[in-house]
DNA sequence: AACGCCACGTCCGAAAACCGCTAGCGACGC
DNA sequence: GCGTCGCTAGCGGTTTTCGGACGTGGCGTT
């Protein structure tokens, strides 16, 4: 079993908590999600024996992409730049890959995602699959809508959705 | 897609959009109401597109309604004679035929010309109808008031309205 | 291998909203 | 009394909205 660290980030929306392995981040999760998500390290226990020599990978990890959210929060980022190892299925990190490559500030519907890749009527399966995106805000899962324009779902609540979507077109939205 | 031809003549009402198919004039618009109420050519690229040989039928009844609109402003003409080709509900374009019998000079009610479609009651779908005649002046909606003499509406304003009631009276309406 | 769940999309029918109306009624001011 | 005014309740066609049904593909579970 691969060793995990992670650690927490406080943010507009809630209080984040960064996963990451060796191979890169596996998670950004919501308050309401921290457990189940992915296999964190079963106690903090385990996350203090795994001490700052321990993991120098993971642990620099961590380092940016708490560093990276804060800017993006402050708007001084738009894309992260961070090595990424989501654990999905195939059709879920394909998925996943998609929205990448959706630009900040802007959004798809779900039937668009599908489409991108090459099949139009998998816009549920899609749909799904986002819902199983590990990797909050970073993997901008928040960027699809449904077709009709309405938001439809979110792993971290629909305002949070609305929040940032809001946030990225420039607006000063409420604080949750 | 039927390709459609338009162009603009001056009036002391404003300026006129008028837009013709092979099969007959489709519309006289108001300035207000230059887009959405028939499928315009995309764009005036298309028009020029079209050159005076590709749609002679469409050409000659734009010039017809041109000139017949001058005379009419003019004070030399009362009743048009051009092929009409407008785009309604069954409903709509019977209500639109009673109101090309209505005599220059002569108002109806909307009851009226309700009752002459057969139902007294239908005096509000009339008004609704009309207010969806697209080819103002030629098809003289204005020639309807309500009950109580009042102009009640017209989509080119109440006071262009007015002022053709007053003209076609044989007044000097005050210029718009 | 079958079944059920899902952060979708499209279609279709029913219901509600919208109007360029009108007749009926009571309230008012000459 | 008698017009006017404002309000109300019906009126019918059209447009818009809403909700349910259904097809869809992937995934976790049996």
């Amino acid at each position: 079993m691969e060793r995990l660290l992670s650690t927490t980030v406080d943010s507009p929306v809630g209080r984040l908590t960064l996963v990451a392995g060796e191979h890169g981040l596996r998670a950004v999760l919501w308050p309401t999600e921290k457990d189940g998500r992915v296999t964190l390290p079963g106690s903090t226990a385990d996350v203090a024996a795994s001490g700052s020599a321990a993991q120098p990978a993971a642990r620099q990890v961590l380092d940016d992409t708490a560093a990276q959210l804060r800017e993006y929060f402050a708007g001084a980022r738009r894309e992260f730049d961070l090595p990424l190892d989501p654990h999905g299925t195939e059709f879920q990190r394909l998925a996943w890959q998609v929205l990448r490559t959706i630009p900040y500030g802007t959004t798809i519907t779900y039937g668009e995602q599908a489409s991108r890749l090459g099949d139009r009527n998998k816009s549920r399966a899609v749909g799904a699959a986002n819902g199983r995106n590990p990797i909050s805000i970073v993997v901008p899962c928040h960027r699809v809508v449904g077709s009709t324009g309405s938001l439809t779902g979110f792993a971290g609540g629909l305002d949070t959705k609305s929040w940032l979507l809001q946030f990225e077109r420039g607006e000063r939205p409420l604080p949750l």
